[in-house]
DNA sequence: ATTATCTATAGATCTATAGATAATGC
DNA sequence: ATTATCTATAGATCTATAGATAATGC
């Protein structure tokens, strides 16, 4: 009587609310207007104000999972583009020079990226421990020489958010030239010779249209980052 | 009869009371505790409510001011502890190598860096303009070599906020080898040469003991860095 | 006499919940 | 019958100011 299989509709309806509710989150985040009142929110998710608690604690907790699920999307997306790549600094690279081009592409996620990153430079969502997993194997492969892994991951995070900080201060720069700059210097100090490190930064790059609006489909709630 | 000389006393009061608020706020900012009632500012700095508001608009103007006299404070002393270098890259260097210790030295001062960093990369005040400075004399003496000084600027800003987070993140590492590390790196990456890169970044730095509580006696309201 | 600060508080929020309403399950 | 959402609001903040008090100037 009380056990029974999940009602799938009740799930979807609730799933819709709370998405509703996140992607709220996540345009206020674009615009850092985080100290806005809980009804402000809701309205904005054409959600009644009572059904905020049903899915959140609170304002931090809503903002939090806001700021993961974004990231989350933005890596599973690196990470389907870079899967059949068999060289761990091309799959750095690549991961690099498309995220450099995201601060064009997404503004609002670029962002959110700029005003959370350094906390998230050491989580274990998002793009950091995917970074640390390439870095770590091309390591491994003998393509990068580094002795300090974690300290290349800080390096490469860093670089990534000002990066998107300059871009946005100069929006006449050109992103795509300023991304694969920056990538070539950093494989170049991790080791990668000035040549192979400017060859692999010329790379043509997946085409980001092709996945960009699909669901991820996989472990996460079929999340996606959805333009304003 | 209504003009008059500035009377010291009563502006020494007010500014007594202004830094008090302002020291409150950078406690608070270091413990990214910006949330928090009015009231609250006022009794940790011991003054009445009232008086906020003959210093601030509100609460973002207070700690906008606190932010930028925090950092503004440590880049003067970066300022006059490299004053007599003459050649740029080693005072770029040496600045970025003692801002890496900042981390460890001044841990409340680092984390409002960390957390407004990215904003204050393109700021007029405190550490951005004169890495830039330090840049473009370095460019311009032949010692640096690049064409693009603005992403150098931002990949400078980037390693010392990414170092910074590292450093907190992981606080049994060297704050001062990690720094030398990223001096170093940057420094190849604009051009110099990898053994004086290193010879460069192995020299002695100034005392910082000998500047740190001493005022800074100069342009500035003689706002100093108030250690906990 | 002038200026700054402090105390007390009105009025404007904002949070969190109770109870009513709507949607789905069976 | 069950679950989720919505509406309305009590109670808890929080902001900003008016008026009283204290410090300084002359």
């Amino acid at each position: 009587m009380a056990e029974q299989t999940a009602p799938r509709r009740l799930d979807r309806r609730r799933e819709r609310t709370r998405n509703a509710l996140v992607y709220a989150a996540q345009r206020l985040l674009a615009e850092r207007r985080t100290d806005v009142a809980i009804q402000e929110i809701t309205e904005l998710a054409d959600v009644g104000v009572g059904s905020f608690y049903n899915h959140f604690d609170s304002k931090e907790d809503l903002f939090r999972a806001a700021v993961a699920e974004a990231l989350e999307w933005w890596g599973v997306t690196m990470d389907r583009l870079t899967a059949d790549l068999d060289d761990p600094a091309v799959a750095y690279a690549q991961s690099l020079r498309m995220t450099g081009r995201l601060h064009r592409r997404h503004p609002e996620l670029s962002r959110i990226l700029l005003h959370h990153g350094l906390e998230l430079a050491h989580s274990d969502r998002g793009l950091a421990p995917r970074a640390h997993r390439d870095i770590l194997a091309a390591v491994h492969a003998g393509r990068f020489r580094t002795e300090d892994p974690d300290l290349a991951l800080a390096l490469t995070a860093g670089a990534v958010l000002s990066l998107g900080a300059l871009l946005h201060a100069q929006p006449e720069r050109d992103a795509a030239v300023s991304a694969d700059l920056v990538a070539r210097g950093l494989l170049q100090q991790f080791g990668i010779p000035a040549e192979e490190a400017a060859r692999i930064c010329s790379l043509d790059l997946p085409d980001l249209d092709l996945v960009d609006s699909t669901s991820t489909a996989g472990t996460t709630t079929g999340q996606e980052w959805h333009q304003a």
